[in-house]
Order: structure tokens, then sequence, then C-alpha cells
RNA sequence: AGUCCCGUGGUGUAGCGGUUAUCAUGCUUGCCUUUGGAGCAAGCGACAGCGGUUCAAAUCCGCUCGGGACUACCA
């Protein structure tokens, strides 16, 4: 199954192409995505997700979700249950295809016995440290273990007892018997095998010896059919050990390929630092709406759509790249501006009378739900005498581009009327508490049937009908585009110190009250928010997602 | 230092011997507007360098320079 032949292919499609024409998988595409359940998963990984259920999709092919659970030690039933969560949300399907490497553990055993049998591996009694000394480096060739010469029938009686339990965590190791001097270090007889009694989170204590990524990694893929293994950058060294024992077992062979990993500018992307920020109390927990990881950008307010997109337009290459934050923040308002419905609400409110409006009486007026979206419909708002708006929406002082309130100005309050403003109030300090104005009755709905045109519209809320919120505003989370850019400094010195803004009384809308938890919507002129999951009825918490594109924020610059 | 990989606008990407070098983001300007949103239009901005092959090179070859990965019983 092809694709359209005319969208541009990256060298990843480019290979599958090449193999379905000449029938080296029969025409079958299967990928997996292959987590350690370790951490949760960030931006990056929806990546790597994106790119392999993408492909697997597009080719009518399948798509594995796969534990690569070989590390007991690091591996926890937390992660894997967020992992599954995420992956789910982003939407690629695996189908019934939820895998455990540890599912495989005594298939990979039986390949060993194979393999030792073979005389390509032996059990090694080389501490840690001395295998490091024996191993080389770079530029010097290795040593033979003093083990490597023992005879099979000894190395299959000493693995068997690895097994067994009879020997403790660290003591043995069974490698691959290869070459100590090749120039790849990854095949100086690389461990395939250690010995860990530790409990599992999938297996239990079914297994005191645990497979080595390199050893299990290949022999995961063969086993569930995969066609191409997609894998990041840093694997590319190790596909030769990926090869050779793929090879020496002379069993199904998949294709590894490369590709680059993503960075996103203005923030961090690895699990490690990620956990740093975490436990450091830097960040509110994995889920923070300022992670990069997904259940971070969820909370948010981001949607799978969005980040589908930003994974799709980030493209797939082997250098190595930093995404910019804001094709990001482009994506989120792509799709938001067509799914969000529009509401009101105020972050800084400012007080407005409408003096030439009765006290005590109030009005529907209409509003449309989202411009984008003809089928959203419309909504009833209530007006009153008292209302809110921005504060920044009116200056005392108005420079010649600001469009909105100002004394003796006439703008428009959007979906309402044309209001004009007659009087500032301040208090003993000199600031602006309040301000006196009055509408045109004739403007209802905001057209006015003279004709007469006005430069502004600004949003408002009725002050006996609104309902107070409070607002989470977030920014990125570090100072510095490359905040691993600087070897010298930790990178949480970086870190951007007004990153959340917590605004306490704000005023919106009463219908956001109404709304479920993680619902996503856009403050007209503001910005687009969704319902915190803490939030409450009697307190409720809203997120910013992302501002609207900001041309007045230049305006303002350039005065 | 050795092995491997990679260099196209600020960023990300297309290109597969002949193109005014693609698209997106970003930035600038204009139009439109009951969101200074959205939309529309125009513009800015790149083949790392040097040699070679060829009628013709971003594309093929070589060298130089630059970037990245690798010395875990992690993945």
């Amino acid at each position: 199954m092809y694709m359209e032949e005319s969208q541009s292919r990256d060298f990843i499609r480019q290979v599958i192409d090449e193999d379905n024409k000449t029938g080296k998988y029969d025409g079958r595409v299967h990928t997996r995505f292959p987590p350690e359940p370790n951490g949760y998963l960030h931006i990056g990984s929806a990546k790597a997700i994106w790119v392999n259920y993408g492909i697997a999709h597009e080719y009518g092919g399948k798509f594995n979700l796969r534990f690569d659970d070989t590390n007991p030690i690091a591996e926890e039933k937390e992660f894997i249950d967020a992992i599954v969560e995420d992956v789910k949300w982003l939407g690629a399907d695996f189908e019934d295809r939820l895998l455990y490497s540890s599912d495989y553990f005594q298939q990979m055993y039986d390949y060993a016995i194979d393999l030792i049998k073979k005389g390509k591996a032996y059990v090694c009694d080389l501490s840690a440290e001395e295998m490091k000394e024996y191993r080389g480096d770079y530029t010097t060739p290795g040593r033979n273990s003093p083990s490597r010469e023992r005879p099979v029938e000894e190395s299959l009686d000493l693995f068997v007892r690895m097994k067994t339990g009879e020997f403790p965590d660290g003591s043995k190791t069974l490698r691959a018997k290869i070459d100590m001097a090749h120039p790849n270090m990854n095949m100086r007889d690389p461990p395939m095998y250690r010995i860990l009694h530790a409990t599992h989170p999938h297996t239990g204590d079914e297994w005191c010896i645990y497979p080595i990524y390199d050893w299990a990694h290949g022999l995961e893929d063969s086993i569930e059919g995969i066609t191409h293994s997609l894998c990041s950058i840093e694997f590319e060294n190790h596909r030769l050990l990926y090869d050779w024992f793929l090879d020496e077992l002379d069993i199904y062979h998949p294709q590894q390929i490369e590709f680059a990993r993503m960075n996103v500018s203005f923030t961090v992307m690895s699990k490690r630092y990620l956990k740093e920020l975490v436990e450091g109390d830097h960040v509110n927990g994995w889920d923070d709406p300022r992670m990069p990881t997904i259940a971070g950008m969820r909370r948010r307010g981001y949607t799978p759509t969005s980040i589908r997109e930003f994974c799709n337009r980030a493209g797939i290459a082997k250098k190595p790249n930093t995404i910019a934050f804001e094709l990001l923040e482009a994506c989120v308002r792509d799709d938001l501006n067509k799914i969000a419905p529009r509401f009101m609400g105020v972050l800084d409110p400012l007080k407005v009378v409408i003096t030439n409006f009765p006290e005590g009486d109030s009005e529907v007026l209409e509003a449309i739900n989202n411009p984008e979206d003809p089928d959203a419909g419309t909504r009833t708002i209530p007006f009153t005498r008292e209302l809110f708006i921005e504060r920044t929406d009116f200056m005392e002082e108005p420079f010649k581009k600001f469009y909105r309130l100002a004394p003796g100005r006439e703008v428009r309050f959007r979906y309402a009327y044309f209001v004009t403003c007659n009087e500032v109030i301040k208090d003993d300090n000199g600031e602006v508490v309040e301000l006196r104005c009055t509408i045109d009755p004739a403007t209802k709905g905001g057209d006015s049937p003279d004709g007469r045109k006005v430069k502004g519209t600004i949003h408002w809320v009725s002050a006996d009908h609104a309902v107070d919120a409070e607002v989470m505003l977030y920014d990125r989370l570090f100072t510095v585009e490359d905040p691993m850019g600087h070897p010298d400094k930790p990178f949480t010195e970086f870190l951007n110190p007004d990153s959340l803004k917590a605004l306490g009384h704000c005023k919106v809308e009463p219908a956001i009250a109404d709304l479920p938890k993680g619902a996503g919507f856009q403050f007209e002129r503001t910005g687009y928010f969704n319902i915190d999951k803490d939030s409450a009825p009697d307190k409720l918490v809203l997120n910013r997602t992302v501002p609207l594109r900001d041309s007045w924020a230049r305006i303002q610059k350039g005065r």
C-alpha cells in the first residue's frame, strides 16, 4: 500500500517504499514504540510514537506498544500506567498489542543457550570494574577475558546456575564472543545477561538474570515480526551488534533504522533531567503544565491533534535539531482556533458602571460560540449596569495607536453596545478604580444603525453574574534556548522564575463554571485556556494553554 | 585519539545532474475584521569552504572546516 507519491518522503519512508518494491518483507510494515517504564513520556517520545505509528498506519501496517522492561531497578508500575494512557491519548492505536519484553524472557534465555552451544557466548567472571578495564578504549584494543576460552559445557552449566540464583549480583555475566579489538566498542564481547536479584514490575521474582538492551532488543523485534525498527541516532553504533545477534541465531531479521531525536527550544528533553526537575521540586510533578511531558502538555491544554501536527511539521532526518517552541505554539493555536468555543473572561478586572442602564435591570445578549465553526451555535450572555473590563483596555492618556477605551472615547463592548467613557474615578493614591460610561441603546448587539464606526472592540463580563476564577499563566520553563548548552552551569540555573504566574481574582463568564475538567476554550482577545484537573465548582482553576498571537505586543514595543 | 553519522534561510524541512531552490515557522508591510484573533496578499531570509567530474553540481567524487553519537553488568 503506497501513499500519495507526490507527498514529500522522508528517508525512512523511502527505505520502506524500496522494501515494498523488492518485496523484502512481503509488503508488510510493522513498527513498534519500545519505552522503558522509568519515567513519563515527553514531546520527544511523542515524536517517536508518531513516527512509528504514523508510518505503520500510512502503509496499512501494524504498530506495537512494547515495554522494554529489562531493568527492574529503574522501572515502575506507575510509569507503565502513565505511558499507556499517554500513548492512547495521543491516538497511536496499538490495538491488542500491549506487549512486554519481559514476556519473552524464557525465549531469550533459550536463544542464549543456543548461542553458548554455538561457541558464540560465554559466562564471564570479571567484575564490572575489571570488565571496563579489559575493554580498552577508543584507540587501544581490549584484552580477552580469562573466562573467554571456557569450555562450552562449563558456560552452559554456569549460565543455568546463574538463572537458578546460585550467584550473587554482579558476580558473573554472560557475554557474546566477538572481538575484543573491534573498533566499535559495542562489539568487544558485550555482556548479554547480568545477575540482578530484584523484583520486576511485570514478572515479579521469576527471574534473577536480566537481558541487556543490545541482546534483548533485536530479539524482541524479531519475535514480534517487526519489519522496520525505528530508533534514535545514538543506537547507530549498536546496529552492528543488533545484526550480529540475529545473524548468529539465524532468526527473522528486522531492519534497524535510526533517525535524530527531537529537541525543542527553551526546554529539556531527557527523562533524566525531567526527573531532576520533579524531584528537585522545581515543578509540581510530572504533569506540571510547564513540563514538556505529554501529561503536562495535556494538562496545559494541548490537544492530541496539535501534538501530532507538530511532529509532522518537525519532519524526520538524521541531523541533530532543535525545533522552535514557537512552532509548538503555532500548532496548538491552529487546532484550538478551529475547535475551541469562545468566551469572555477578564484577567485583571476594572469596574465599569453604565450610568444610563437601570440599576437592578439585566438584559440577555446573543454571542457567537465560534466564528470558525458555524455549527458551534450561539449562547446568551447577561448585560447589567455594573461590568468588568480588562484594566489594560483602558488608558487615561492613550497614545496614538491605542484603539481601546479612554476618557471621552467610544468603543464597542463585544456583542453588547457602543460604550462611551465619561468619567474616571480614582482612589486616594490616584489609581483608577472605576469608569463611568454610557451606552448608545441603538447599538444593541454591537452594530450602529447610522453606520458609525468604532476603532476598538473589548471584552467584558457582568459584575452581577461573573464567576471568580484563578488563572494560571505559563511561560517558557527556561530563559535560554538551550539550557543544556552551558556545560559550566547546571541547567537549573536557567529556570525561568516567571514561568508560572497565578492570577487570583479573575472574572469570567458564568458558563465557564459548567465546563468539565480538561475542557479547552478561548477567552476572546486573550488566549486559549482549559479547566485544570484541580478545579472545583466553588473554586475555578484555569490554565492558559497559549496566548493568542499578539500583534498588539509588537505595537506597544514599537511605541 | 579511533569508529560511525550528519552539514540547505534565524529554526525545522523538501530537493535525488538542468527548478525563479519547496513548504512551514519567524519577521516586515498591506488588505479585511463585532477578537489588535482568524483569514487574505506581498515581501525578507539558505545550498559550510575549496578543488574535481560534467555542456550543466545543492545533488556525484575528494579534501578541509564545523556539528553529533559511542569507552554502563542503563535503555
